[in-house]
DNA sequence: CTCGTGACTTACG
DNA sequence: ACGTAAGCCACGA
């Protein structure tokens, strides 16, 4: 059951809020809610109980790599559901210029 | 409370 | 560009 605390809704909400086609950063979604805690933020994702329903595989790091992907498939899948959204990667990186969605 | 871990970031060599 | 170190925050044991 999701014993979930405030810190993990505050990403999903925000999250949620991110269009299909963009991606947004750890440290625009920490700084977002007023924090630092960029890791704290990837353990939220790594949580997930709101797997299909939070974007989880559209938040990436800030220098534009893909990150780290705890479902099915790891790195792989993440990449295949961003091509999927109109998203081009090259070589596991993503042009932050052109999809970075800021909040 | 202290400690270890992590889907991170930045700085330095 | 690459590897390492330090900094940062949240969470479970």
């Amino acid at each position: 059951m999701a014993a979930l605390t405030q810190f993990q809704l505050i990403c999903y909400k925000l999250l949620k809020r991110v269009p299909s086609g963009k991606v947004t950063t750890y440290k625009a979604l920490a700084k977002a809610m007023g924090t630092k805690a960029y890791r704290a933020v990837g353990n939220a994702m790594k949580l997930n109980p709101f797997a299909p329903e939070v974007p989880c595989h559209r938040v990436v790091k800030s220098d534009g790599r893909v990150g780290n992907y705890s479902a099915e498939g790891r790195i792989k899948r993440k990449i295949e559901l961003l091509r999927n959204e109109g998203i081009k990667i090259k070589e596991g990186k993503i042009e932050l210029k052109k999809y970075l969605h800021e909040f």
